[in-house]
RNA sequence: GGAGAAGAUCAGAUGAUCGUCGGCAGAAUUUAUCUGCCGGAGGAAAGUCCGAGCUCCACAGGGCAGGAUGGUCGCUAACGGCGACUGGGGGGCUCACCGCUUUUCCGGUGACGGAAAAGGCAUGGUAAACCCCAUCCGGAGCAAGACCAAAUAGGAGAACGUUUAAGGGCUGCCCGCCUGAAGUUCUCGGGUAGUGUCGCUAGAGGCGGCAGGCAACUGCCGUCCCAGAUGAAUGAUCAUCGUUGCGUCGCGGGUAACCAAAACGCAAAACAGGACUCGGCUUAUGAUCUUCUCUUGUG
RNA sequence: GGGGUCGUAGUUAAGUUGGUUAUAACGCCGGCCUGUCACGCCGGAGGGCGUGGGUUCAAGUCCCAUCGGCCCGC
């Protein structure tokens, strides 16, 4: 498979897994994103991407999860292995978010995650 | 130059790298995976305010209730939409107001205007509220609906009824109809619910030409195929060009204030994302062009 | 995505042929009672029809647009 893909196969799809993830999973949060983290017994690390209609219309929570699937393709080495992680979008969302700060905080948000 | 009205057009472009959804072909060959090619959001996709197609409710029947519309003619599959013509747009009631009549005060040379009080419901006007009249409307909605897989199987309560049938459904009610020969219906609880399949995209379709019509629109011919996702696909980064604004410089123009080409730098680029599909309406919003109206300045 | 329902004082609500100053309870303020507080009694104030237009002499009510909250579905 290759290495920068972000196919079904990698994606949390299930409501009932959603659920699971918020039960089991590890809570952690910065200042516009929060990050659940739980494992799993597919073998590979998957993503799932929550962002709810209080954040915005539906052209900026397009740009959001689009954002966050990016970051999540070029930085697969920040995610541990065999883990679900869940990335919500908070409610104090900047209008005009850009690739590059929404890239700084979860990088940010990661490397702290991994140190604990 | 400024303000406003109406109409039309566009919704930055190209390339590279990484990545995504669908289709086709090949490799691999149960899936999964890889490679190549092609296609991949809007004028409003939005609000869900109207009208239809389509699907189910057995048929979609009559009356009442209820709702919608209200000048005439036409267009249309249909409409509350659109076009043309008209300049007012169905009929009635009155406790409110205006108008009417009388008196007083104020302003004015005056016509008259303003304010207050009383009279009267005999006369006029005014509502999208109420009554009547005409026309139209069965109900729900793609989470409609059909199929496969998986899962248990039969538990509790209530209502009605067992022979001139109850109950249920068709519409809120009645008639009528359908189902129903001993159970039926409703509520609660329990089990299962998938990267499932179809519906799902060729359509009152787009573009061009000719003809008819004042127009909305219609007919004929040619040509094109243009999203089908389902925790939900169009993105990110870079480069070049283009648009607009600002700043620096100032080829040039002008008596002057000033206007300014080329170049360089910086910044901006709106509203907004399909979810069964169309025809309208409404709302949000950037830029350009055309026509018209008002106003200011100069010649 | 589809359908429905609601928005009125600080809070919960009432408000129908459209017509006096938009109402009630709790809350708030002052007084009485009590050694003090609460309860109780008496009196009072304040401010509100989600927003913007329209119809009308007159709109919480009727019409249009818009904003926000809540509920339902295989």
């Amino acid at each position: 498979m290759k290495e920068q893909s972000y196919r079904k196969l990698e994606r949390v799809t299930n409501r009932s897994r959603f659920k699971g993830i918020y039960n089991q999973g590890v809570w952690r949060s910065s200042q516009h994103f929060t990050s659940v983290t739980c494992g799993n017994t597919q073998g590979v690390k998957r993503l799932g991407i929550t962002v709810t209609k209080k954040t915005g219309k539906a052209v900026k929570r397009n740009r959001i999860k689009r954002l966050i699937r990016e970051f999540f393709r070029l930085n697969k080495n920040l995610f541990p292995a065999e883990h679900d992680v869940v990335i919500m979008a908070k409610r104090n969302m900047p209008p005009r978010l850009t690739y590059q700060k929404a890239c700084d905080e979860l990088t940010e948000l990661f490397t702290r995650k991994n140190n604990i």
